[in-house]
DNA sequence: GAGATGACCATTG
DNA sequence: GCAATGGCCATCT
């Protein structure tokens, strides 16, 4: 059957949703979100998935860092400096290039 | 079709 | 705390 609801356009929008649902103020890991889409241990997926985003989307994806609490960009880029930005002015605290997950992690 | 790459994670030393 | 390793899946060459 191709009616499979395992393609990939179906997990995209599995994974768009559960970005969408997260609250202001607050941030998850690329494995807490394949989690809650339902796709254990598919978190590179989701990082392959916000590659493609246009940048028009309104997915908060600067609400998204890795396990580490750090930010899964070169610290040079410009995407580094934009998420750093769009975080601290949430509320997110960077403490040596780094937040505390325990803090500011979205947890149901 | 095979190999390399990537906005990753958990474990181990 | 950091580096290396194996594993997951899709995309590109």
């Amino acid at each position: 059957m191709t009616t499979l609801e395992s393609s990939k356009e179906h997990k995209q929008k599995l994974i768009w949703q559960v970005i969408q649902a997260i609250p202001y103020g607050k941030v998850t890991t690329y494995g807490q979100v394949a989690k809650l889409a339902g796709l254990p241990g598919l978190a590179r997926f989701v990082g392959a998935t916000l590659k493609q985003l246009p940048d028009g989307s309104k997915l908060p994806w600067h609400r998204i860092v890795n396990a580490q609490g750090r930010i899964s960009f070169p610290e040079l880029s410009e995407r580094y400096t934009v998420q750093l930005e769009l975080l601290t002015s949430e509320g997110i605290i960077f403490n040596n290039g780094r937040i505390n997950l325990k803090q500011h992690i979205w947890c149901l």
